[in-house]
DNA sequence: CCCGGTGTTTGTTCTGGCGCAAAGTCGGGC
DNA sequence: GCCCGACTTTGCGCCAGAACAAACACCGGG
């Protein structure tokens, strides 16, 4: 069932953060200037560079959020999972779009026009206050991340993907936790600072000891508490053994 | 001449970012609730962690912001000049700062208590507008560092560090761009994830071809395009020779 | 003017992880 | 059911850069 834009379910605004604290009368304003689009999966959304005319959030779905360099280098900033926004940065910034989104599953996904958000933003200033909560969220993660990238070994970087990964779009399962969207090695490379290669050898490693189960684009944990632990970068956890502290 | 906490000049806030678009009144307001303290190198302004009760924004002098990790390994963030603000982040986060806060000079920081800038904010919208273009900016440069952590290799990253560094707080002489304040080779390291060692031995190398000059806790930039160069890993400028090339 | 501490340079060794190469596997389309 | 392309695994050699180590320069203070 094929359909273009139209108009949205009033209640998706409800999870989202950004609208936290509005009144109804503020929901309605927001609603009444919104609308909403389907994507599939591989579809480019916006790229770098791009002016930025339009404000996005995601209803549902997965969308890859990466950054290429000047010699070819790729990295990937996040993934947007449902209810988060992306394509904020633009809004305030010249340039354009600073990074390239590209869907990773099929979904659906919300946006307002530049003026009108920032309008709705001048009207109703908490809007601007969560928006300044999801920002710097945001700049927070990314300031752990270029302390990870500057300090930690690969290993434990990948280790650190994986938990957040995990935590942000795992689904529970009886065997583990489970990676709820397909990613490829090469894309946990560009999150982590590596190549596919070391991420294939790295993971492999933790198949063998049973912390994770690897398959294609598909990523299962088994052991979070052990994969935490590599990311922490403490011992692992002797079942039972009282080894000598000193040395 | 010591002294205690004073009232700031007004004069100070009109070259904040953040009271862009500000009318009269609003500076009062702003102005009415701030209160500024003197800063001597080497000073702690705030650790990680710690409770945060106010917003700060230097007047004068440089403040460095570094985080550190559970593995005891350092990363320097960035170096905050005058008319810049720090410490706003906690403002919006549970957890406190997410860094610490080092005086790299002695100098002059105007604060005000969360509560009430956040209060500010709602009142006068557009000052939230301000401080979401500064995080924006923010991030924006996080992202593009992260990305740089990711794909780019040490001399690069390192060149990377001197041309923002130059661009942010370098003065112009006659023998070219000179970091203004002291900044030491492990600092400079903890802003590129490397050792002083990896530093001091490329800037060595650098300088043989005179393009900076370092010295302790100094660094010039005799060959600004050279350097810049570098960072884009174009191949450097020959004056004139139409070098082969293939391999 | 000497002295100690802090910061810098430089040499040597060693290794994590990248580059290259090739084979293997999986899934989807025809 | 087969084939093709995308993704993954694994081996091997090498090198950028870290770790270790030591000498050296500079600055401020007594």
């Amino acid at each position: 069932m094929p359909q273009g834009p139209f108009r949205p379910d009033p209640s998706v605004l409800h999870g989202m953060a950004l609208f936290n604290g509005l009144d109804a009368a503020g929901y309605a304003d927001a609603i009444a200037q919104a609308r909403t689009r389907r994507i599939v999966r591989g579809e480019v959304i916006f790229t770098q560079g791009a002016p930025c005319d339009a404000c996005h959030a995601l209803i549902d779905g997965r969308v890859k959020i990466q950054q290429g360099g000047a010699d070819g280098g790729q990295a990937v900033l996040r993934f947007v999972g449902p209810g988060e926004m992306f394509g904020t940065l633009a809004m305030f910034m010249a340039g354009g779009y600073p990074a390239d989104a590209v869907a990773a599953t099929d979904g659906v996904e919300i946006l307002w026009d530049t003026p009108v958000l920032r309008a709705l933003m001048l009207r109703h200033p908490v809007v601007a206050l969560n928006a300044l909560e999801m920002l710097g969220g945001r700049l927070q993660e990314m300031q752990v991340r270029v302390r990870e990238l500057s300090t930690a070994r690969v290993e434990r970087r990948i280790a650190n993907t994986l938990v957040r990964l995990a935590r942000q779009a795992g689904r529970r399962t009886e065997e583990g936790v489970e990676i709820d969207f397909p990613i490829t090695r090469q894309e946990l490379g560009e999150m982590t600072g590596t190549t596919l290669h070391t991420v294939s050898r790295v993971m492999s490693g933790w198949e063998a000891q049973g912390i994770v189960e690897g398959g294609r684009q598909h990523v299962l944990v088994r052991k979070p508490h052990a994969l935490v632990a590599l990311a922490e970068d403490l011992p692992p956890p002797r079942p039972a053994a009282p080894a000598a502290t000193g040395g």
